[in-house]
DNA sequence: TTGTATGCGTTATCAA
DNA sequence: TTGATAACGCATACAA
């Protein structure tokens, strides 16, 4: 008795649009067009069909939403990234600028080093059929991976450290102008010998947040060798590596900017690892302002970006496409960053 | 005839089982067995149709797949924040879990102290119709909570540091023991006056590893004064604030245990501002080995809990009632966490 | 082994 | 302002 299945089946599930109209005597389409707010309706049959959603508690199922409408509902977030808390901020961010609207986040970490990269972006996007996919970085710096999820008929905006593309497929920071105001901050203190522990090889931030350090010097007119300047790989032991190298110096700089806070840590540690004291004989300016930062001792100046907004400027942005949201297409896409000052810079001893 | 309007949607949008079906000969329950591998079907048809499919790029629609089943392929992540990098290494386990399933992760982040909690818990479950849930601690604490989530006709698993519910619901972590041998630590390496910084109030975690904390004392005949026992909340600032008090007693405590390393990042920073060397003056033990617990100086001895294969553990439970998948009912729901030996302990110097 | 008819819950079309 | 009917893409029951 097959048709025994479905009365039981009803039962425990939901009420669905069928129930709603034939409780309340209207047809489907009525109960539709209530739902969906529509304008050309009677307001007895509309109060009427409102009672009888909120007595049954009604959820119309957005599965077969969006199968009627031919597109879902569904945003997604692809990250492969060392950093937990930029993450976090940014779901945060993300759901805040989906709050009371339909849509959902789904969150997909990808490994950048795979040869499979491309073929599981693709993937996660074709099977979900998402609406749209907030990039982070070092990916959202690979053109070829936002063309890919552009040719699959998805919307995307990419978050990046400078303007990698069109202003609605992107929200940038201004870390290169942040740097350069952060290590400015240090040549006023009296610093002159001042290092740099870059991020990796490749990486947009990286390149941006050098060129700041960069243009502070040659904006004090100092120069300082090549050997100031150590690539790291935006780790805490890359940081440890890096600072070794620099300390090794005679003379060793006064103050070190490293590229993230991670390796602003990784500074300290090196430092605290040779007996010195910071800030005394040794300033440090990290940058991204994570919560370990201020969990140091002494607590690190560093450079924040307003990630949380950044987050909910590029949900926006997104749905920005949506009837009815036609403010949302002027979202800001350029973020200013701040330095942070706390305890980790003061002038040099000697 | 209206069948006109179909190519010319076909074109822009992704190939259907129909035209797979149609492109190959068969129909579309032919295809739907091809995709679903059922047994019985000619090994020519199958690699007709498969071959068809890999041509095309075909992608099954889940949204119509999850109508026509009357289910869904959606996993919900409930936490509220209190540790970005257990969440994120939640979230990874969970999608180690996932991989290669048709499921897919959702992320919902909500105010535990907001008088809208269940509704919203509500609203998210029912909107999206979710399969199941994993509900991270503090949270997962909430037996409520669970009650209606289950009233939802959805499944559940939590996360916790003791066994809240049935073994099918719960993934547990053994805070009490492994405190235990944490503090046993502490008195092996000579530490009487040993204080303790709780977690906040009516947190199953706090009670857990204040537990620990009592027995290892209670085992080796160590009786401390009640005022060693410092409440705190879980955070940086609070574990500051219960150092002072405790290093304000006479004698104050050569070592203190907290119940997160959060605060005991916080214990080691008041000490610092006191001038005490740590661990010469004071050792310090914390709990869950997050990233900052090896960042600061000296890294510190804490406890450390699998979440990865927790996360991944909870997220083959869920899905373990599916076909198929009975191997996965027999997941470990009881995890081992482990005292990890850093800088921060040694013997009190007095 | 394969195909036909039907249903899942919603929206769109078009007529009443 | 409303309603009947046909999609949307897939899966199941049952028949061939």
């Amino acid at each position: 008795m097959p048709s025994q299945s479905k009365p039981a089946k009803r039962a425990a599930s939901k009420p669905t649009i069928n129930d709603i109209a034939r409780l309340s005597g209207v047809s489907k389409k009525t109960v539709s067009r209530v739902i969906n707010r529509a304008d050309s309706i009677n307001p007895q049959t509309r109060a009427k069909v409102e009672a009888m959603i909120a007595e049954t508690g009604y959820v119309p199922n957005p599965q077969a939403r969006a199968l009627a409408l031919g597109r879902n509902f569904l945003i997604g977030l692809i990250h492969d990234n060392p950093n937990a808390q930029m993450i976090l901020n940014m779901q945060q961010g993300i759901l805040e600028g989906l709050r009371d609207t339909e849509f959902e986040m789904l969150v997909r970490p990808v490994d950048r080093t795979s040869p499979a990269l491309f073929e599981d972006v693709e993937r996660f996007i074709s099977r979900q059929r998402l609406f749209g996919v907030v990039i982070l970085p070092p990916l959202s710096e690979n053109d070829k991976l936002a063309k890919l999820v552009e040719s699959l008929g998805c919307r995307y905006v990419r978050m990046g450290s400078a303007e990698l593309d069109d202003p609605q497929h992107i929200v940038a920071s201004n870390d290169r102008d942040a740097v350069r105001e952060a290590v400015q901050y240090l040549i006023e203190q009296g610093h002159r010998r001042i290092g740099h522990i870059t991020g990796p090889n490749g990486f947009r931030s990286a390149i941006e947040r050098q060129k700041g350090y960069e243009e502070a010097l040659a904006r004090a007119g100092i120069k300082v060798p090549q050997s100031m300047v150590v690539a790291g790989e935006y780790t805490f032991d890359s940081g440890v590596r890096a600072t070794e190298k620099l300390l090794d110096m005679s003379p060793p700089p006064t103050a070190i900017f490293a590229a993230n806070d991670e390796m602003a840590a990784g500074v300290l540690f090196a430092a605290r690892l040779r007996g010195l004291q910071v800030p005394g004989q040794l300033s440090i300016i990290g940058f991204d302002d994570t919560p370990i930062a201020s969990r140091v001792w002494p607590p690190l100046t560093t450079v924040r970006w307003p990630i949380v907004a950044m987050g909910r400027s590029a949900a926006l942005k997104l749905i920005a496409s949506e009837a009815g949201r036609a403010d949302a297409a002027e979202e800001p896409w350029r973020f200013v960053s701040t330095l942070i000052r706390r305890g980790s810079v003061t002038s040099p001893s000697a």
